[in-house]
DNA sequence: GAGCGACCCATAACGGCGTTATGGGTATAA
DNA sequence: TTATACCCATAACGCCGTTATGGGTCGCTC
């Protein structure tokens, strides 16, 4: 195995991708991705030490992608402007790779623990926030000073509508489940902007 | 099979729920729950129609008792107090039945789309928070007059931190992650909180 | 009491899953 | 030419959810 990425492992690595994407994460079965590479099972062992290598894989691959479009985000209007701007960009890499959202955030992959690099990429999305947080309290936009709490909170309430939003099974029979989602992430972040504020800013 | 519950069905059920508390999810197989019940697996399959009933069962119990916690709550201080109770109740519901809360909130059993009467009875749970919202609101309390969207930017934080939570995979290596979700969980529904107050209440 | 259905359930099997033991190729180096 | 890695296909193992088969056990009818 040479230690420059082989044109095998990317093949699989595509077609787990496109399955993934295309099917689900259900349909992402060691033998269904060889079958897509036009390999054995055994591929997918040499070349990830079998499924959770794969998922590691994926994880990665979904953390870069999503890195870039936090640090991609534009800046909102006012205060927090940026924060409220990665909380937008958050949530439409999220509803564009809806099932990479749910491999990478919500553990959907049975028996999955991600490896520590992988763990790795994924602290740096947090990181992001982290430090757009510092930057607003730097400037005095924030009230609180646990900022770690504060980036908790912006990231709990984007999540959250987020997979709530992605899964959609509740609330069921309410009409336009998409506007709702829409109205309700602005009036979150909203809501989520102006109480972190300090009264200067209000 | 008779019309009431039978014995054996509520020793299938009891076996899967204790299975689910104490070994969560992915321990939750059909031949597992039926060795626990003293039976075949032809059981789950003559009292529940296969796994998915099992878990639609399962998730009619947890909302039951979900819904029990909510009423439960207790007012908060100030505007919103209820409604700040109950996010309080949430938590602490969630945090109570981890196992439970996954499968329920996070969709986690693989394969698994819920039958119309859990769906039901998760509906119940979210008309619970609205009801609450638009009490508010009648007091003269809420800001917005888009009272869905109030309730789901409550239910999104709310459910967003409980999962990242329960979940507890990102952000690792932080010291005290028991006492960061503490804070975070505070500051979180106090910024909410005030955001969604009228002008009048801040 | 005899015969008959309806119902509950155990055994054993099927196909699919992740994983692995076995062994056959192939390519480079001595 | 031989040795030694490395890559990979076949076939199997033990799980999983599910189901075909058939054996019991009631209660009802004649």
């Amino acid at each position: 195995m040479s230690t420059e990425s082989s044109q095998r492992r990317e093949e699989i690595l595509a077609a787990a991708l496109e399955i993934l994407a295309t099917h689900g994460h259900e349909a992402l079965t060691v033998r269904r991705v060889a079958t897509a590479a036009n390999c054995s099972t055994i591929g997918v062992y040499t070349w990830f030490g079998g499924k959770d290598g794969l998922v590691d894989a994926i994880l990665i691959d979904g953390f870069t992608s999503f890195c870039q479009a936090l640090h991609k985000a534009k800046r909102g209007r006012g205060p927090l402007g940026l924060l409220m701007g990665q909380g937008r960009a958050y949530r439409a890499w999220a509803l564009a790779h809806p099932t990479s959202y749910r491999v990478m955030f919500m553990n959907v992959v049975p028996g999955h623990t991600p490896s520590s690099e992988a763990i790795l990429a994924g602290t740096e999305s947090f990181t992001i926030l982290r430090d757009e947080v510092e930057a607003c309290h730097l400037r005095g936009e924030v009230a609180s000073n646990d900022l770690d709490a504060v980036a908790m909170t912006v990231w709990g309430m984007v999540h959250g509508l987020v997979s709530i939003e992605i899964t959609s099974a509740y609330p069921p029979n309410l009409a336009d489940q998409h506007s709702l989602h829409n109205r309700s992430f602005d009036v979150a972040l909203q809501a989520c902007g102006r109480g972190l504020l300090t009264p200067d800013h209000q």
